[in-house]
DNA sequence: AATGAATGAGGATTCATTCAT
DNA sequence: GATGAATGAATCCTCATTCAT
């Protein structure tokens, strides 16, 4: 009654339900170069449009402004976890996962912040789980008498990834993970290959 | 209030040109508050309302979102230079300093942020120039060898505090304190008494 | 669910035509349950989710809004029918019926203000149809020299009944029915037990 | 940032602070037009439009959908209360104040049938209290031996009320007040003149 | 110079309806 | 015939900014 769909205009197009996973990987897709650009406030509308769908379509998936993030950064968390599991992984190497993905997109870098002060990412609980998997996977491989560089206690590697992430800043990638590097390397911890993980 | 608008009430009175520097330093103050418990996103209108002025005031004293903002790092920074220019001052004080601002403000963070990238505080002149004040601040109190504790140029300087900046989260001014100092530590970085230059 | 539409399910199954009789009932039940505990302008989606259809179905049966709440007043309206046909009817009883209707369903009383002023329920032609129906089947029923308790005229009825709707309001059907006799009561008429008619 | 205020367009015009008595006044009587026209549940963004004035303005000066709806009812409910508190106020006079205005707005009758059933008028206090006004102005002027003409107690009054609010329906005030007035002689209350009252 | 009401664009969210499968 | 995803218009509400007084 108080809704006019556009009667008999030409719609553009339903692509039907057998678009819905590629609708759910494009919005995902979307939203990470969104908040790559314009961070975690920026417009759900500008999601959807960049990702070739309705509105209705991005509240179908993600009931809400977390539920979207929240999903963003779990593929970046389990690229983290997978490279950590995989044969052979060092701490090294697994840092240098998580540089890259600090340097690609603010998203992951407001995980780390997500404590109710600023409004981002109100999904305090699902935050915290997703930070805890991280460290989790850190942790597994802290080498045995686990020292960094610098003396430190396990505590002292979430604290040293905030850190650099704090140093992420730059308009490109290329000084982002510039900056990350020269991050870690006051620290004197040694990470591998910035690159995310093709596992 | 919004219920009865009462215009027939006297206005508060117009309290005449005396008031304009005072209510500029009302709105400065408010400010700072704000930012503090909301972020740097929150309404202008609740700065206003809270400095007990109008937002029409607000302004003509700053005539966009990011000139009320400098306008509170103004300060911050104004703290940072006296302190660095105050005799006997040593780096590690003016770290003190520096620190306190940070666990004090979110805005003092946006500060080293300011890259575009986020959509906060966009007056990336503005930023730049106040965030190379308080690199010449800083760096007037380099021991000559110019080394922090480890290795370093000049350049590292700000990119420590940018780190240090990274760690501070946490819902209480206690806990960001406690963060920074760990961070402070993990770069093998002396720092002096976490407090505001009373200068 | 919404979280992850799982489009690689199997799809529930496509029970064939035979089940269209039996989903049309199942809207119908779920419809009175929704309209019962949200009023008539509950949204259609919850309908078919709780018939445990998808949304065409809904609209396979019922072109539009309005016709879904015809059909669950048409089996109120046809019991109502039924009581009044019944060997050995009283009018008493079957404004039994009748206010066990009013008591139970918001929907029904909606019947009863379909003037196009409202926003609900707008197939006034579809409305009236039903209501007068009931007109009928109550005339049927009236008294030879008609008289309610009251010197009345047949419209009287109508407008009693009506009356009465507006009396029936309350968390719970017990406490409307308690209102819906009180109602009655003051009319100075008489009715049999309220209850639903089981024919 | 995110927002666009149409930068150096022409704005239709800001007629100052001066105008906020009448547009609040305004917004009352679009609304009370518009309730009579579509019902409790009509969009306020149609309110604002009649009103001649911004959304903003209609949320500056109610901050949710109950507030305009009571505010609307206030006026409504005082009237019936200066009837009830005039010099030689009798019942019947009152009765056809009430009467009055529910043949004038569904807003009126929504109040009697606020229980949280329907979604329409949440503010179950504001209701209630409203409600409460008119009964006890209504009780004020009951007969000492309170008989409305047939046997009753005072809580025979409200439902009363609430019965002829049922019969209230038609396109027409004409109509409307045609079946409130049969309603009242239904129930063999006797009513004075059916019009607002000007006190 | 101060006040604070007005403006209205924009973002979030919901839901009726269509339609590919 | 059934499914349920897609669509997008419409509503609510917020807030940056302007401007009459």
């Amino acid at each position: 009654m108080t809704q006019h769909p556009t009667p008999d205009e030409r719609r553009p197009a339903n692509r039907g339900p057998k678009a819905a996973a590629g609708n759910r990987a494009a919005l995902v897709a979307a939203a990470r170069e969104i908040y790559a650009e314009h961070g975690l406030d920026a417009p759900l509308s500008g999601i959807a449009r960049r990702a070739g769908v309705g509105q209705g379509v991005l509240y179908r998936h993600f009931p809400d402004r977390d539920a979207i993030a929240a999903a963003v950064l779990e593929e970046n968390v389990r690229q983290v976890e997978r490279a950590a599991a995989a044969e052979g992984a060092t701490l090294a190497g697994v840092l240098g996962v998580v540089t890259w993905h600090l340097a690609q997109s603010a998203a992951f870098i407001g995980l780390l912040h997500a404590d109710g002060t600023s409004g981002r990412f109100h999904a305090h609980a699902c935050a915290r789980d997703l930070s805890d998997r991280v460290e989790r996977a850190l942790r597994r491989c802290l080498p045995d008498g686990h020292r960094l560089g610098a003396p430190d206690t396990p505590d002292d590697l979430m604290l040293a990834v905030a850190m650099v992430s704090g140093a992420v800043t730059g308009p490109t990638q290329e000084e982002r993970e510039r900056r990350a590097l020269a991050a870690w390397r006051l620290l004197g911890i040694t990470v591998g290959p910035v690159r995310p993980y093709e596992g």
